[in-house]
DNA sequence: AGGGCTTGTCTCCATTTTCAGACATGATAG
DNA sequence: CTATCATGTCTGAAAATGGAGACAAGCCCT
């Protein structure tokens, strides 16, 4: 049960704990086809960082940006991008 | 010369580098009327802190987030919330 | 049954980060 | 001019973090 909050479709993720940003990523790795060993490589990360941060461990730095954003009132979202 | 990319109006932030989150951040909080010794206050952190976030210091956790969402094509935005 | 792939998790440790606090500068106010 | 405020910046020390590497469990496949 790793998936708490997902929006269907292809609607944007709303940020605002250390877990939606992990449940996030999670779903845009699988939709992207990778493994979590196959993204590591490509962005030069230890893939046990990537395990933890895709199950919302909680980072001191993720939660005092989130808390920055909420005391200011502001939204973060992550949606696909056609660059 | 801090500000270097802030849409105009209203627009929502677009999110790729370190320094763009520190421009939307320092956006917001004037937007908010708030000194930074003010938001460090409200939010627990230190105003040095703060001062070096929204200049943009390259923090490699916020540059790891970025280059993982951009490895999979994910854009992040930040933009007021009507919560 | 055995092999391979994926992911979760743990330890050790070097590096990075943040806080605390102080000092300097520039702008503004009185 | 002097006081105050906002912000940038530095030092030192404490704390948090991520990489490396290893092990286990769950799956799927043959």
């Amino acid at each position: 049960m790793t998936t708490s909050n997902p929006p269907h479709g292809d609607r944007p993720f709303r940020i605002y704990t250390p877990a939606s940003l992990g449940a996030a990523i999670r779903h845009y790795r699988r939709q992207a086809g990778l493994s979590q060993a196959e993204l590591a490589e490509s962005t030069g990360l230890h893939r046990s960082y990537l395990s933890e941060l895709e199950q919302g461990r909680e980072t001191e730095q993720v939660k005092r940006i989130i808390r920055i954003l909420k005391e200011l009132g502001v939204r973060m979202t992550l949606e696909k991008a056609d660059w």
